[in-house]
DNA sequence: ACAGGTTGATGACAGCTGTCATCTGTACTG
DNA sequence: CAGTACAGATGACAGCTGTCATCAACCTGT
């Protein structure tokens, strides 16, 4: 029998897998969370042998939480559930450890097929995630482009990105030409968007 | 008997939701859709009493699906389903004569309720949202200050807007500043950002 | 020691943004 | 009818944005 806890932050959504997950013959759904922190709290409470977490929930994210699991729950293992497919969201999660990254357009019955992979040593990679993850090596952008883009919001102007970074306004406003000429974009906050869109952020 | 379909654009929360509501005695999942219109075409074929529908869908969302329902299927009633519970979603989903609104954070035991009340003829609003609703009676900006907000987006420069709202760039302008002054925000990006975080868009 | 790449800074310039005061029509209201 | 509110336009002005050419330090490899 498989051990399994639940971190989801929409409460149908959670209470309906939830249940299905439940009626599989070799599963049992020992605990639930809606958030990061419960969902620790509930893996120090009934040592699960897989945690299922959102990616999006308040307060610590699913990401967060697999890398705590890693260093100090080695006997349980992660599996990542996430809405929007994006490569950076999988390389954070890669990062932290989890052997599974399943995102919410896979049907229920997958689910359950990944948690037994994982359960048995296992890993397992969204297949349409997995095609668009090299985009991760295509990325243009140098590493002062990035810094710089990470810093941009709505509101931001470069000389709050230019303190933020520790660079001149100047520079600041010519990495971010640079980083829009080679995204394309026409603006600083179309630019982030485009590479936070791709992961690249 | 109760005859539903059940659109939702995820499809491990729409299989898991429709196999829970399926277990209910009275309810009987006729039919599922992923987009607006997959769902009008289950209604048309099947003819449900309820359709249950996500507002947030690609395509056809499901706001327009209700209001296209409340002309050509009379006999079937709308219950939406959404994850933000934001005022505007109510307002947009009420004007369509959707009889049930739900967010994705009541537990599926309450949805199967709802249904059998709208069913019943009868009609549901989520409590929390309810409370919320009174935001737009707050809503400080006028039509045309909505009109322009509606069109900002990352690269969108006031000749594009004003081209969009048969404006003159120069009245699209002030209008973006009064729209940025009522809403304390000090770019059009982020003044449009605060109006779709309060559902006013 | 020297050429060449990277990182950063500067200054200039056109164009866009936000802000404000002002001027039309136009519709509503007493 | 006069008064008033409102949608829309215009022009001016400071400030920011995007773009580009240029310059000064550094490493780094040969």
């Amino acid at each position: 029998m498989i051990r399994l806890i639940l971190a989801e932050d929409e409460h149908l959504t959670r209470s309906a897998v939830a249940t299905l997950l439940g009626m599989e013959e070799d599963l049992t759904v020992v605990g639930q969370a809606a958030t990061g922190e419960e969902a620790l709290e509930a893996i120090r409470a009934h040592r699960p042998d897989i945690a299922v977490l959102d990616i999006e929930m308040p307060g610590l994210d699913g990401a967060q939480v697999a890398e705590h699991v890693a260093t100090h729950h080695p006997g349980t293992r992660c599996v990542i559930l996430t809405r929007h497919a994006r490569p950076g969201v999988l390389r954070r999660a890669l990062a932290a450890k989890a052997m599974g990254f399943v995102t919410k357009n896979t049907p229920a019955a997958t689910l359950a097929q990944v948690i037994r992979t994982v359960h048995d040593g296992g890993r397992y990679v969204d297949p349409e995630l997995a095609a668009t993850a090299l985009d991760n090596a295509n990325c243009p952008l140098t590493d002062r482009e990035l810094d710089v883009l990470r810093q941009v919001g709505p509101a931001s102007t470069a000389d709050d990105i230019a303190a933020a970074v520790h660079l001149s306004p100047g520079t600041v406003r010519n990495y971010l030409s640079s980083a829009m000429r080679k995204l394309q974009a026409r603006t600083r906050t179309e630019a982030a968007a485009h590479a936070r869109e791709h992961g690249w952020l």
